[in-house]
Formats: structure tokens, C-alpha cells, sequence
DNA sequence: TTGTAGGCGTTATCAT
DNA sequence: ATGATAACGCCTACAA
């Protein structure tokens, strides 16, 4: 537990003011190149390190990214996780990780944590209960960047990293159709949050688009957990007529309502098509494997510290845009294919 | 981006000290319970935020905990992690989080950012290649405390965390073995790591506690992703004899395994009775169903943050254990159940 | 119960 | 190319 060794300690050694080494250290230019040397020699030696409390108490800035996500352990958000450490630590950015688990409280809380916490900059994903903005307002007051990603909010100052989810729930649901289905249900998540809300107009708009009737007796909402799939599913069990298409949200969600289909002795695709959300993994796993909408959650989560960190360089608006749209796409597998199936063995058809 | 309030300020505009105003602020028993009232009350209005930096610089700690961790998007990892926010939390404490991604040289360069950011303590568990602790040492030497966990190393003054491998493997095999499997295969990860040697063990000894013999023939190392699995498979499948039962390291390999095996026509678990381990959500998913290991993820990275803020609140040997132990168990389903097999319709028998 | 003074380790400013 | 000095905001002896 001995004391730290400082940059004063290395000037006496070295025989050099404390400044001389500050610059060494940080390879200020106007520095002798063998001072330089001989200060990071030195230096290790003694086994020093800087100390980022001064050095932060001084430029009055951390270093350090605030991130605040509803559930840190579903595929989609860890993928996301993932990629912002990647892209945080190429930029020499720490991340600070904390979750809402989906309350409005727990978000308040976080977000004044980290405030405290002094974070640079802060990415958010906002729970199902979030329905203001109040608590980023510090934040924003202060020209401390926030960027929302996936559950996103309309702010001036914020920018959004999104996919279309309009478009993609569209073309889900489009791929439907195509394939048959004249009845098609939508299950979702709560409707505050943009994902869900604009996933239930792509799906209304490919139905009016293709003459077909929108009916929100064909929506339910829920929270797109595994149990909720169960529940969902015997709900459409009990009804008067089968639907013959299904569109759910996330796939954890749809591959539970498949497997209390399957086990009802429903037959998916043919009797009923399934689309899911995200594209996890299990949708190679569940059988008929899934149709779903692939979601970049690694690139997602690289481009908004990147962004985060070209904003606090002083791109002023390097990325001027509000809004920034990574692409998604429709991977199509057994589950909603009612026409190529005849005679195919599950399993053998299914894209990497 | 205006300056921001200290407790000079609220000194000045509430007419007392700054040292009172601190001391109100940290609620100090010798200061009066108006003041404390009033203190409060001015810094709320004045927008004061407690200056993290500065109170770190003075009190020589952070009150941040730093991660290691191979990979963050796993199944298993992402409910660690889970479980480690939300004991840091309630701790008071932030936690910092990198990736190794399986590499040694990352993880000592995450072990040094963690230092230089003086994390007031250190959760790891170990990468893949890691077959040295020296990046370790300038922690230890200092009293940082360091914890390992699931992935763990000997050390004299460092914690670890773990469940019962051997233990854990050797149930798992009993149970093949007790459905009546005598050849019996084994796929697991690097035996650097604890988790994959003693797995081997567990192995090992109830082969030879059941008079089975043990043949190195059966043993296949690999890195347990998707695509290991499916290239074992592969070499399984081109075997003069094949096993009669599967015994893998992970879920998500051992899905892949069955994935394969079932595509060229193999039975599971008629032909192949087979085990994996994590009880990742896919075990539901795959069919048959995937006996597995529960492995209590979000419990052990709670355990850790507790274990971890125990110490640095100076119970200096509240945990004088040097390894603790956590409880998992065998979840068996259908794919290892040869003897129960007969005229069963996959998912229906599957506990939740 | 409250106040004074000094220092935590670094870096920016202004010299030299 | 290097140095002296002050300041970042807070906390803690010690004093009153």
C-alpha cells in the first residue's frame, strides 16, 4: 500500500521541475527528445502512473462514456455492449455500464449518476416507462453530449441511431403476404418506445398497401418476455379463426409462441407463418428455423461511441444529421415460407 | 456550459463555511439538522453537483470497480454482468467494464487502463491465452484487491469465485453413463482455463469410477463456438465407431453438435445421448431439449461485487476463503434421456 | 456546531 | 527547452 510515486517524485529523480516531466509525459512537442526518453525510462522504474483524478480534476473531463441500457443480458444488448467497449477503448474512451431494467426510476437514477459521475458524453436506451426527457435535461443544459440509440426520443440537441423500423416491419410483413397470409397478427412491445411504434405502422401500412384489412384486434402488446410469448400464443389459440401469419417483435418472443403452437399441434409455417426481430442466434435453432430482421447490434453500438466521440472532439456537427439510419434486412428461413415447403426437411434449408 | 456550482458557492449564498456546506452535504453528525435542511435545499436550486474528481483526488479511491472479461456477448457473460450492475448499484459503486477477447495481450492492456483509472478494486476472469498473472501484480502489490471468477487462477492473495467443475462434469457423465452410454465423448475449451480441466477431471474420474475406459481418443479440444461445433460434429460423424454419448463444454457448441448430428441422420439421444453446460436459454429451444448445467450467472456476478465491496470496506478477511463455491446443478431434459425416449413427442416433457 | 488552512497530483499560464 | 506558480474542488486536522 505504499505511496504513489509522482511526477515530483521523477523530477527529483531526473533532476528536472515537475512541469518538464507533465509534458515529457504527455509528449508535449516542445520537449527534448532524450529528456523525453530518459523521463519515461525513469518513470517506469519507479513505477509510476499517472494519476487520472488531478489530471481529470485539471482538464475537466473524464475520459469517460456513460452508457445506460434497459437489460444488460439479452442478446441484442450485450451484442451492443460489445461493440461500444470495441470502439471506446480504440478511442481511449472508458465505459461506464449501468441499467433501468426497464423502470423510469432506476433510468432517473442512473442517468444522475452518471452525471455526477462526470461522464463526456452519455448513450442512452430508453425503458418501456420513460415518457419524459427531464432527467438528460443536466445533461443537455450543459452541452454534455446525449445520443440515444435503438429506443430513441425526439430531442433537439440529441441525435438518434436508429434502423428503419418501419420500413423493416414493412417488408416483414410484406414477405407475409407474398407468401399467402390474408390474416396477419402483430405482436409488440409497449408503444411508447419508437421501436414498437414504428414496427406496428410498417405492418399497418404493408396491410392497407396490399388491400388488406388493419384490425387491432390483430395487435396484442405485451412485453415481448418468453413467458409472454406463451400467453400470447394460447391467446390466438383460443380464437374463433386462426391467423394465418404472425409478426412478433423480438424473437425470444416469437420462437416461445412457435414452440406453444407447435406444441398445440399448430404447423408453422403452413397453418400459421412466423416472422421474429433481431435475428439471435436461437433463430437457427428453433424449428422451422426463423424468418427475422437482422439487426447490426455490434455496428450500432461502434457508431454511437464513435459518433459520441467526434462530437466531443469538436466536429461541432461533424455529423450534422439528428438522425442516423444504420441499414437492416429481412433474413428469410423456414418459418415463413408456406410456399417452398412442401417435402422439405427442416433443417436443411437454412442460411448460415 | 456554464461553470459549474462548488461548494464555495453555496457557501457564499447560504453565509457559512465551505467546510460546514461539505459536511452538510456528506451528512456529518456534528453539523445542525437546519443547516443540513437549508444546505440542501440552496444546492438543489443552485444546480450543485458533487464534484467526483475532486472527492476522489482527496479520499484516494474511486469507488469504481473494474471488469475483465473475455467476451461480453455471450449468453452467460451478459447475466454476469447483469448481476454485477445490480450489486455495484445498491453498492454505491460504478463499474468499469473491457473485453480481452480471449487474447492476453488485451487483457494486460485492459488490466493497465484499469489501474491507471484506480479502480478501487478488480473482477476477472481470465482469457484463453492468459498463462501469466504478471499483468496482475502491480494491483496486488499495492492492495487493490483482485477477484477471479468462473475462469480463475491460483493466487496467494487473490479471491475466486467458481462453481464445482469437476464436480459438476462428473455428474453430468455419471448420467450418460447411467442411461446406458459406454463410449462416451467429451468436447471442451483450452485446458489452460480451470473451468476446461477440471471439466476434463469430472470427466475423467467417473469414466473410471463406472469401469469405463478413459481414452484421450475421446477428448476434443476447441474453442466451443458455433462453428467448432459443427466441425466436431463432423469429425465425430466420419469415426469407424461412433459414441454413444456427448458430454460438451458449452451450450452453444453442443446446439451446434446436435444441429449437425441430427442433419446427417444421427438420432438424439437414441443414437447420441447428449449434455451441455451453461443452461443457456437455447436448451429450450433446440429439440430434443438440451440437458444441461445450470450455471448461476447473474448470482455469481453479484457475489463477486459483494465479495469485492466486503473487502474494500475493510471486513479485511470477512471472506477469509480463498475460493468460494457456488452450487449448480444437472437440468436434465430430453437429450440425454435414452431410457424415457420411446414414443415421447420432443417438447412436450421439457421443464421450464 | 462551525471555521481556517493546507494539500491531494496534475496542468495551464506566464515567465525565463 | 525548461521552470515557478497558481488553480481545479473537495476533505480533514486542528482550532475556536
Amino acid at each position: 500500500m505504499g505511496k504513489d510515486i509522482t511526477i515530483y517524485d521523477i523530477a527529483k529523480e531526473v533532476g528536472l521541475s515537475p512541469t518538464t516531466i507533465s509534458r515529457a509525459l504527455n509528449d508535449h512537442p516542445a520537449v527534448n527528445l532524450k529528456t523525453k526518453q530518459r523521463v519515461s525510462e525513469v518513470a517506469g522504474q519507479m513505477g509510476y502512473r499517472t494519476n487520472l483524478f488531478a489530471s481529470n480534476l485539471r482538464r475537466q473531463h473524464t475520459h469517460t462514456i456513460g452508457v445506460i441500457v434497459p437489460r444488460l443480458n439479452s442478446p441484442f444488448m450485450s451484442t451492443v455492449i460489445s461493440g461500444m467497449e470495441k470502439a471506446a477503448t480504440e478511442g481511449g474512451y472508458n465505459l461506464i455500464i449501468s441499467q433501468s431494467l426497464e423502470t423510469l426510476q432506476k433510468e432517473q437514477a442512473n442517468a444522475k449518476t452518471m452525471f455526477d459521475s462526470r461522464v463526456d458524453g452519455l448513450l442512452v436506451s430508453l425503458s418501456y416507462e420513460t415518457d419524459d426527457l427531464h432527467h438528460f435535461e443536466p445533461f443537455i443544459s450543459r452541452g454534455i453530449p446525449v445520443i440515444f440509440y435503438d429506443r430513441v426520443a425526439e430531442h433537439e440537441q440529441c441525435t438518434s441511431i436508429v434502423i428503419d423500423n418501419l420500413q423493416a416491419a414493412y417488408k416483414a410483413t410484406s414477405h407475409l403476404v407474398e407468401q399467402g397470409c390474408t390474416n396477419i397478427m402483430h405482436i409488440t412491445g409497449n408503444l411508447k418506445r419508437n421501436v414498437y411504434s414504428d414496427r406496428l405502422k410498417g405492418y399497418k401500412y404493408a396491410l392497407i398497401d396490399n388491400n388488406l384489412p388493419y384490425n387491432e384486434q390483430n395487435i396484442i402488446v405485451n412485453n415481448l418476455s418468453e413467458e409472454a410469448g406463451e400467453e400470447a400464443a394460447q391467446q390466438i389459440l383460443k380464437m374463433k379463426k386462426l391467423p394465418d401469419g404472425l409478426f412478433v417483435s423480438n424473437d425470444t418472443c416469437a420462437v416461445s409462441c412457435v414452440k406453444t403452437l407447435k406444441q398445440a399441434g399448430i404447423s408453422v409455417p403452413a397453418d400459421v407463418a412466423v416472422i421474429g426481430f433481431n435475428n439471435d442466434p436461437i433463430c437457427r435453432v428453433i424449428e422451422p428455423n426463423l424468418t427475422s430482421v437482422n439487426y447490426p447490434g455490434s455496428e450500432m453500438g461502434e457508431l454511437a461511441v464513435k459518433a459520441l466521440i467526434l462530437r466531443l472532439n469538436g466536429s461541432t456537427e461533424g455529423i450534422a444529421s439528428n438522425t442516423i439510419n444504420l441499414r437492416s434486412e429481412l433474413i428469410i428461413r423456414e418459418s415463413s415460407l408456406k410456399s417452398k415447403v412442401a417435402g422439405k426437411k427442416w433443417g436443411q434449408l437454412a442460411p448460415k
